[in-house]
DNA sequence: TCAATGTCGATTGTCGACAATCGTCAAGCT
DNA sequence: AGCTTGACGATTGTCGACAATCGACATTGA
């Protein structure tokens, strides 16, 4: 038993510091690739082959593996063994769907949490905190931009980590990482780049706080809700735009609770 | 507009063959590592150092760093950029849940599925032809136990694809690539090594089709969710004599369907 | 004594080159 | 004509070496 070790023992994980803003080369390959096909740039199906990505990118062909990989596990690219990338065109009411999918997971997480008192108590506290921070960077420059999209992040999660359901717990963080839902909301900070936009989320957030605090399990379901429907329609409207279509009014509907 | 053309062009996307027994060689590397995280070899937040393993597999530094990442996919290591991948240690319960989950999604699917005539129809005929073939394997080598344990699947897929429900069909179909489920199944085939296993495995799906030939709703949940809890049980069985604990007998309720 | 800073070893990240594999096409055979 | 077989080109898979980065320790200064 030597108390003075020299190499870090196997047993304790060492804490994952905030990344400001410096993605890795593959984050950043991966996101530019996925930004081409969910704009159009890329056909359904079309081949994405890893030289021809490796020099438009100034790279070599390793960080652009890994990109690919990560665009399988978004499931924006098909990978099959020895045979190259492809390229997963997703319509508009397919990433209408994974907003609308995650809207109503969040909706149920954040009644849940309005029926649990002490829970909810608890959320709100960290939620305060949380909010704070995201209030002091209201007029920071659109670089940071990211910043406050972590702050919202954090205030949203403690929502999803007092609802009292792991299951939706673990699908509204996974999806972070994993889905098309990850994909969109490395794509905030576009939409956070004004003290404006800043405000008008913060707005609602104030008011999902309230509903909390008011134990309005109605209220606070809806207004999360609307919230990332909120989101779902900017970004179509954006993505339509950059695809040359036409948005579809019948993908931003506000369906109700049923 | 050239019809001779001699690359694939955009759009088509070719048919992935079935892939008989080669996995590629990452594949491998991931699926030892697992089975090493999973009986315990490593504990939980130890680290996993590229060059060590690419020594003990015969292999360089590439396809190990290909294999962490699929690690990372089933939830059991995670990454730190510049710093490494740290085993995640799963307990027995943990493990346990995510049969438990599968089991409660796939009992759904079934009785969704039996609710529609149309639809159980259709889903009856498929599962007949994939049992057909499934029946057709009973007798060969342990060797070709992947081969029946793909006609198996192919005929659990059959109630997930015309269940009606398709976040549930996707959410049934992502885990086997995505999540500890994926790995579980890989492991199955050690499971259906022996003439017998096939056998009794095969009354099971006999009787889940009679159910739904029968349109019982309730026996074709059961029975497909038994069919599961079967499989969970002999796993958690093996895993926890290879990690030298005892089989905890309440990690292997039945539990209703409540 | 404690905090800040510089240096070092270990490990991951990236690169360019080579080997293996797949799809395609052409020639040859039945 | 239709099918099989062989070789070619293109692309992915793998390798070894180098560069960049991180954590830990030693040193310096107050």
């Amino acid at each position: 038993m030597d108390g003075t070790q020299t190499t870090p023992r196997t047993g304790e994980l060492p804490r994952a510091r905030r990344r400001t803003s410096a993605l890795t080369i593959p984050e950043q390959i991966a996101n530019r690739v996925a930004a081409a096909i969910l704009n159009g740039e890329y056909r359904d199906g079309e081949r994405l082959r890893e030289q021809e990505l490796a020099e438009t990118c100034g790279v070599s062909r390793g960080p652009v593996r890994e990109a690919l990989r990560a665009l399988e596990r978004y499931g924006l690219a098909i990978l099959l063994p020895r045979r190259g990338a492809y390229a997963v065109g997703l319509s508009l009411d397919v990433i209408a769907e994974a907003f609308n999918a995650r809207a109503a997971l969040a909706g149920i997480a954040a009644r849940q949490l309005a029926r649990r008192e002490a829970a909810a108590a608890r959320a709100v506290a960290e939620m305060e905190a949380a909010l704070a921070v995201a209030t002091s960077l209201i007029e920071r420059p659109a670089e940071e931009a990211h910043a406050f999209q972590l702050a919202i992040r954090d205030t949203a999660l403690c929502i999803y980590r007092h609802c009292g359901a792991g299951h939706i717990e673990r699908a509204l963080t996974d999806q972070v990482d994993r889905s098309i839902w990850g994909l969109m909301w490395r794509s905030q900070p576009l939409d956070f780049q004004t003290p404006e936009r800043r405000r008008e989320s913060l707005a609602f957030w104030g008011a999902i706080l309230a509903a909390l605090r008011a134990r309005d399990e109605h209220a606070a379901e809806r207004l999360l809700r609307d919230d990332i429907f909120n989101t779902r329609d900017r970004v179509l409207a954006s993505l339509a735009a950059l695809r040359g279509e036409q948005p579809d009014p019948a993908l931003m509907m506000r369906e109700p609770a049923g």
